[in-house]
DNA sequence: ATAAAATGCGAGCAAACACTCACAATTGGC
DNA sequence: GCCAATTGTGAGTGTTTGCTCGCATTTTAT
């Protein structure tokens, strides 16, 4: 182990530059979610880690900081995906529609790697990762706010409030659906959206 | 570290048969319960759980076969309060009432003492307890299940995924509050209400 | 061709950790 | 008071793990 109380190293030691490293760094990232994955958090060991990459430990230290980095470079990875997909669901005319939109993408995305997705929520909510990490996480509840603005939804009373709340039934529903290996995303959508729109609905 | 493809060794080592050890015991998984809300499981070392608790390591392992033990025993500790008061809660006359119930004890019960809550959520997940572990888990479905039969409330066409819907919902709602720090428990129940009436009223 | 920069390597170190064991202290029954 | 059962102790062991550092290899620039 080693210095459990470490102290922010900012800067990842290196940014690669030639093509060779960032194929390098690419398979690192991904080895990482792998062993996620299979493994979970127990087995994920910046040595397994290297190894299952293909590359020494020392490469490694090269461009990830250290253990944690991995978590946040995969979760920068993961919810870049994501708003992709919810920036692209904005289209919709409606605000209903678009609001079916993201949690239908929503879905998608936690059911293609579902073990994965849940564990990097899970750690999501430990503490202070850096910048890059925060905000994307910033972004996604920034979008739905956005929707939840859209003159076809009720008015909120507190957007922030809503907005956080629509994210924990979605993410909370869809997790669950993944540790149960629910595969259909069209009824578990479907699901979901009965409940966000009760929730939005029922203003009392 | 050591032996991480732990299997399980079934019986807790020994039973407490007098009074001191009863007591040793309980103040061996209160101090696991602190050490993980305020350390988190990166500070959950059997070392720091017993020196916490102020008896010596090795009490410790007269009493628990490991350190996924202490963790299942306060799964069972905490999930038995909740079951007591969920069931408390089933004296209502209509199922919404009862439902309601349900939703204002388990945030009651969340916002007790939220990390601690949270992370037991999480962990749960995770493989195999033991029997009582497990027992209480399926208890806490088995009486949501109950109140989702009631005549008033709609007929849920797969009762068991309705069930398992409605507590994701809650916990997914309650865990987020729990951490953003929220305290107004009647209003966060209320939110937490509107969302699980809407899921199960909005059949389609 | 040659130098400089970038990348890759992996043995090994220091710390942390789960857990054991031989023994001491306490308790309850008689 | 005595014995056996129960309970408590904590130094120590064997392993794991995060991470460093000195050096080899490859690429780019000139």
């Amino acid at each position: 182990m080693a210095d459990t109380s470490t102290q922010q190293r900012p800067t990842p030691r290196k940014a690669p530059r030639q093509a060779r490293s960032v194929e390098t760094v690419r398979a690192i990232v991904e080895a990482a979610a792998r062993i996620l994955e299979q493994a979970g958090l127990a087995g994920f060991t910046t040595n397994a880690v290297a190894e299952r990459a293909g590359v020494s430990i020392g490469s490694l230290y090269q461009y990830f900081p250290g253990k944690e980095a991995l978590i946040g470079a995969l979760i920068v990875r993961e919810t870049s995906r994501l708003i992709a997909d919810w920036e692209a669901a904005l289209a919709a005319t409606s605000g209903r529609d678009a609001l079916a939109g993201l949690v239908a993408a929503a879905v998608a995305h936690q059911l293609r790697r579902p073990a994965l997705a849940r564990l990097l929520d899970v750690e999501e909510g430990r503490l202070p990762f850096d910048a890059e990490t925060r905000h994307v996480t910033c972004r996604l509840v920034s979008i739905l706010r956005g929707v939840l603005e859209r003159p076809d939804i009720p008015v909120q009373p507190d957007l922030d409030l809503a907005a956080g709340d629509v994210l924990a039934i979605i993410k909370g529903m869809v997790d669950a659906a993944g540790e149960r290996g629910e595969q259909d995303r069209a009824m578990l959508s479907s699901r979901v959206c009965r409940a966000v729109y009760g929730y939005l609905d029922n203003t009392n």
